[in-house]
DNA sequence: CGACTTTGACCTGCGC
DNA sequence: GCGCAGGTCAAAGTCG
């Protein structure tokens, strides 16, 4: 601005020296003036503009410090208690809302960044929707000890040795463990080499696949990261052609991820993750990386024996009314790969979460999935009323606007809709109702808070969605670390 | 023009 | 050796 000042000063100082006549002078000389005078007068704006700008970010990073003290206070003495299967909802509620908010979802922050393309918008109203999304308020130290590791597994253990010079940097925890992954459960490779993946074409290895399944009727799931298509074949015994993916959030990462729909149930969309990140993640998709992570670090932590493996697997809380969450499939002649299934076509009748299943229609609800899971404020209602507030089936691009500017769901990258995408763009007939949008709103939030009561009590009680979680929140504290 | 998708060709491993 | 299947490449096309 002070340049601006001395730059009007030279032009008037110059436009004095050059005037030709008098009158001219006269009136340039006036003009001048007044631009000189709005010029200092813009410029004392601007310094108290500045003044309060500096006194808000000092504000700002006292309040980044005290959360962060808060944050190690709370977790390294006793963070185990924090996520102890015996503590309330309530506790877990008071003593995690400002820590950790688990987002069924998408995420408000990405409301503008999608603000502009609404095909994109509309292109992930009902799909995908499963989200799983973390919001993470604070910021740990690199050399905190505190890790949010409840994952007992050694793979979870880990790795500072693996540590590469990408690493020095602001890598995420869960990255260091995806990378530890890639460097130590990599596969013996079928066939064909892969571009990119010479740090993992080490034989004798294994490397896990997480299979997600969900019920989706767009060509992907949204899990936040970004992909590229490079391929598509149609396999033997399945008509639906199967599409290849790999990451292209860096150029070099190594994680593939196939797309194909089940043959027995078109409406089931078959996802299967192969590699780990070797970058860091977007908020939104450390969320899902951490979740297959984890789902193959559990498989391969065990996998030493498959048996064992599928035996821990099937220890795991489960529903007796619902298709199991993880279906571990041990390598074979057609499968080389052992595989986890992250089954998410079913649902509880119960409000039981533990078997980390959802509703079969969960994802296509947006209304479940546009709201943050909010600890602190559990109400006593219950998963049943959820499911009989017939909204299963409700379809929320009018009545969660920024649902609709958030939804990256059902559209694989963040590239233009292909046109299979396009197909699934349009609203979905006879689910949109403007005129209900109100009391849908309020049915929302009474299903959201159920919602959020009956996963924070899963949370509470299921180790294994703990160390899911845990190993997002680790992702999410390296994350910040950028 | 860059990013992305499409799609046929190609590569590799495996079974016969 | 041949054919099949899974997976990948890369040129061409598409789109904003």
């Amino acid at each position: 601005m002070e340049k601006i000042l001395d730059n009007s000063i030279t032009e008037t100082v110059v436009a004095r020296n050059q005037g030709n006549n008098h009158e001219e002078e006269a009136v340039g000389n006036s003009l001048k003036a007044d631009e000189f005078k709005s010029a200092i007068a813009e410029v004392n704006e601007l310094r108290l503009e500045n003044a309060r700008l500096r006194v808000l970010l000092e504000q700002i990073r006292k309040d980044y410090n005290s959360l962060q003290t808060r944050f190690s206070n709370i977790c390294q003495p006793d963070h185990k208690r924090s996520v102890s299967p015996t503590c309330t909802t309530e506790n877990v509620a008071e003593e995690e809302y400002e820590l950790v908010s688990l987002r069924l979802g998408r995420s408000p922050s990405r409301n503008e960044q999608y603000k502009k393309d609404d095909k994109r918008r509309h292109s992930c109203q009902s799909s995908d929707g499963l989200k799983l999304g973390l919001d993470y308020n604070n910021e740990v130290p690199k050399s905190d000890p505190m890790k949010l590791h409840t994952d007992p597994s050694p793979d979870k253990v880990l790795e500072t040795k693996t540590v590469d010079a990408r690493e020095s940097g602001p890598a995420s925890e869960v990255d260091r463990t995806m990378r530890r992954d890639d460097n130590e459960v990599s596969q013996p490779r079928p066939s064909v080499k892969r571009a990119g993946d010479d740090e993992v074409s080490q034989p004798n290895v294994k490397r896990a696949r997480v299979s997600v399944r969900t019920k989706c009727d767009y060509p992907t799931i949204n899990d936040g990261c970004q992909w590229r298509k490079y391929g598509q074949k149609i396999s033997r015994g399945n008509p639906c052609p199967r599409s290849y993916y790999r990451c292209s959030v860096a150029p070099l990462c190594p994680v593939r991820k196939q797309v194909q729909r089940c043959v027995e149930d078109m409406s089931v969309l078959i996802t299967t993750y192969e590699g780990t990140h070797n970058h860091s993640l977007p908020i939104e998709a450390t969320a899902m990386a951490s979740t297959t992570s984890a789902a193959a670090s559990m498989l391969l932590s065990g996998s030493s024996s498959s048996q064992s493996a599928n035996k821990d697997l099937r220890n795991l809380p489960n529903n007796s009314k619902t298709t199991p969450l993880y279906l571990s499939n041990p390598p074979s002649n057609s499968n080389p790969f052992p595989t986890i299934t992250l089954d998410f076509t079913t649902f509880p009748t119960t409000s039981s979460f533990t078997s980390f299943n959802f509703p079969s229609n969960f994802q296509s609800n947006t209304r479940f999935l546009s709201n943050s899971l909010n600890f602190s404020s559990p109400e006593p209602d219950t998963l049943s009323k959820i499911l009989g507030s017939g909204y299963v089936d409700y379809d929320c691009t009018t009545t969660l606007p920024y649902s609709k500017s958030l939804a990256n769901i059902g559209s694989s990258n963040l590239g233009r809709p292909s046109p299979a995408q396009k197909q699934f763009d349009q609203p979905v007939l006879g689910k949109n109702n403007n005129s209900s949008s109100s009391s849908n709103k309020l049915k929302e939030n009474s299903s959201q808070q159920a919602l959020t009561e009956t996963l924070t009590k899963a949370i509470a009680s299921d180790p294994s969605f703990q160390s899911v979680l845990a190993a997002a929140i680790s992702s999410m504290v390296g994350a910040t670390k950028t």
